[in-house]
DNA sequence: CTGGGGATAGTCGATTTCGACTGTTAGAGT
DNA sequence: ACTCTAACAGTCGAAATCGACTATCCCCAG
């Protein structure tokens, strides 16, 4: 087993798919990519066939037929094995289980709202609002329409995390606008390190 | 200028740091990992090397000195550049502007919460909240701490961000076990595909 | 005054990841 | 009938990333 490889966080992705039914992997593209916009982040064709390769060094999968129709590519189906299907449940506990500190890119800028200044910053927050605001109005309309046609609220809940967590940077954003209009939060030094807001 | 480097989340962290001061690679190492903890997930030491020669090579940073002491390797002190203090307004803008989905372990796993069975679910779920609950509870302590000793709120905020996301995703866990309890949200066809629980 | 552990710094080969390239097939439009 | 485009499917070399390795300095205990 390689020493660092299947620590990507798509393993636990594709291993999950593949606990509906056997695919391959240009299948298991596509799929990640309908379902939630969420999972399609982040995932190259290349990588794909990478981790199923590697996975399926690991034994967690395992080939199950190589269909061939006319004289395009072969197209290798694979399925979970029992390993596989174990080693899907011990990274959903553990990545349940334990919290870990994640790191995204709004994190990491927020971090520095300082060096873009009291107007830029109200600027940039107020439109991430406004098109955070969107898209999850948009999310929230897609949701509803599925649980409407009756699919298992269990296989959304994704999506209802994910709104629900916008909804909190939602508040978050318009509490600290709103700070920084009354003087709540104020800028060191009058505005020292501004970007000179465009 | 590379095709594909740069893109890395790391770089707006370290043109970050150095908007502040000038400074070595190993210096912006340990400062990353002594600031905010969040800002320690995912950084080796190899890819800061590699991200501060991508950024010379870029021309946001410049070499400014290479001291030695003693013996020991030369440390290389790096500077922002006019164009790099540009280039990180550029990004924080973007970053704070444009909402992305980003894809957490803890939402992918999420999204397979069903193959953990309801007791796996419960009980992953309810160790996450435990665990999350004490280790807001400590950041919070930190953030006053540092606060009461009269450190600018601004250079804060990123935490305060984080504890209020982690509110957030605590108040969740907690309907959702409820939920779970009460029966508002079920498994498909008893229990089906669970882990054995253990 | 000697040895061990921890902080300081950095390098480099091996592994992982990506995206550009190749080629086929089905269907839409003309 | 014919071209154009989009979906299908995969491969492969180049780029990015990591972690193991090296080496020095400093301090403290034995």
């Amino acid at each position: 087993m390689p020493k660092r490889a299947l620590e990507n966080p798509l393993v636990l992705a594709i291993l999950g798919l593949l606990l509906e039914r056997p695919m391959h992997p240009y299948d298991v593209l596509t799929e990640l990519r309908g379902r939630s916009a969420h999972q399609a982040a982040a995932i190259t064709r290349g990588s794909v066939y990478d981790i199923v390769a590697a996975l399926a060094g690991a034994g967690w999968i395992h080939e199950t037929a190589r269909l061939r129709q006319g004289n395009r590519p072969e197209r290798t189906v694979y399925a979970l094995t029992a390993s596989g299907r174990e080693e899907l449940i011990r990274r959903l506990d553990d990545q349940i289980r334990n919290p870990r500190r994640d790191f995204t890119p709004f994190l990491g800028a927020v971090a520095y709202l300082g060096a873009l200044g009291r107007a830029g910053a109200v600027d940039a927050l107020t439109e991430r609002a406004r098109r955070l605001r969107e898209r999850t109005t948009d999310d929230e309309r897609r949701l509803a329409e599925v649980l409407g046609q009756g699919l298992e609220r269990l296989f959304m809940i994704e999506a209802e995390f994910a709104i629900h967590q916008a909804h909190a940077e939602l508040a978050w954003i318009d509490a600290v606008l709103e700070e920084i209009r009354t003087g709540g939060l104020t800028w060191p030094h009058a505005d020292e390190t501004n970007g000179d807001d465009r």
